[in-house]
DNA sequence: CGATGCGTTGATAACTTTCAAATTTAGTGG
DNA sequence: CCACTAAATTTGAAAGTTATCAACGCATCG
């Protein structure tokens, strides 16, 4: 047998890209069809900053959808260190499992509501309407793919993983050049596979290089994005 | 935009696990309904060592199984490293995607034959068999858990990343513990994101501890499996 | 038998982590 | 609202890990 742990989903449901500086409006302002179906299926719950929405190995039962606020999903390694899933904003899906337990906890970043729908409902419906099904199933799609591009971010190096991060980010969470970062230092450490103090020097190489500027520690201003890009390889 | 490459998927069949020293027939002795149908449906086609089996960008039409030999996919990234996305034995399945073109090439590590069954046949079998459909659905699981025990073990170092490589292809190229690889170390190394120097010295290492034996370059004995469990973590 | 490819080993350099401390920011009670 | 305390972030120095560059050994093959 491995011993590999069991591994959760999460996945994000942003069809519609934003393109860069084109709108201030939050991603969780887009809308398909089953975004609306959760909507109307589910419930709101409301989650305090740093309180567990669900723990690795519980029943996943449910799905959520996250309507303000910020979540991060995350595994505890067996030498204690934290690795994170993934982060989500308003509009993204999470929680969705091909298991029957979650192979992930969840966190509230911030406080966040979260519109929480049974999995069952889903599927059933996903039965009903092709249109769903084939959401989920493009869905499905963009998770492997996520995942698949944070297996080619993890062989690159400190300063590309930052890059990377950033330019992320800035298509889900900026206004304009500026992006607002809900988790902390700790968090994108977690997210990169690096320490905490990596990711703060590899930010302030990048803003004596002038690519960003970083005028508090959780607001990023983007000066060059080429040069960003460039980094990522 | 994010300049993030595409990224493939390629599935392995092997829901049947092989106990540790269970048995020496080869993984693809297994029999399933996908299995079956893609061996009545398709051709098969002969691969020599190292030629391509399809191409990154190419459309993804087909999908693939191994009946002899071994398979790696794999992707150049912009610093022309080489990215190996995965091994396929006798039995794995691969080339499977979700979207219309391949992310990432494939090549026949040893001389090959592959049965090649059209995507949309086997798309159209699920739709009319729900064994079949449920298959599918179980192997894109596995698939995303496979991708995601990558990350987990991206993040790890390079001891621990050969420890789980080796306890990996136990599993699935062994006669009791004896691993035949099929791959080169450059292989390896462009699999677990290391040199192919460090793939060298941790091999050395983990002889020298007497945790396994080298008696050639491509056979490795394993003596001490639980040292091998504990480094993976 | 020499050329060639693959793998190993050695020395050094580059990068990242670790440990420690200083500094800034955020949260809380008065 | 301010002061105080705790938490988060940044910075510095040293240690550890992995990559890079180079050379050597070994087997295969013409």
């Amino acid at each position: 047998m491995l011993p590999q742990p069991a591994v959760g989903t999460s996945i994000r449901s942003n069809s519609i890209r934003q393109m860069p500086q084109a709108s201030s409006q939050p991603v969780g302002a887009e809308r398909n069809a089953l975004a609306q179906s959760m909507q109307m299926m589910g419930a709101v719950m409301s989650f305090p900053r740093n309180s567990e929405i669900f723990g690795e190995n519980e029943p996943a039962d449910y799905v959520y959808r996250v309507i303000s606020g910020s979540v991060r999903t995350y595994k505890i390694l067996s030498d204690g260190r934290r690795q994170v899933g993934g982060f989500y904003l308003p509009g993204d899906i999470f929680g969705l499992e091909f298991a029957e337990e979650h192979t992930f906890s969840a966190e509230a970043i911030t406080d966040a509501k979260v519109v929480v729908v049974k999995r069952n409902a889903i599927t059933a419906l996903a039965g009903r309407d092709p249109a769903i099904g084939r959401e989920l199933f493009a869905l499905t799609g963009r998770e492997l793919r996520r995942v698949q591009d944070r297996v080619l971010l993890l062989v690159k190096s400190a300063q590309e993983r930052v890059a990377s991060f950033l330019l992320e980010m800035a298509e889900r969470a900026s206004a304009g050049n500026t992006i607002e970062l809900p988790m902390s230092r700790q968090d994108i450490a977690d997210y990169l596979g690096l320490t905490i103090e990596t990711v703060s020097r590899t930010l302030t190489g990048l803003e004596s290089a002038t690519t960003i500027e970083v005028p508090t520690s959780r607001r990023i201003v983007l000066r060059n994005r080429s040069a960003l890009s460039r980094l990522n390889g």
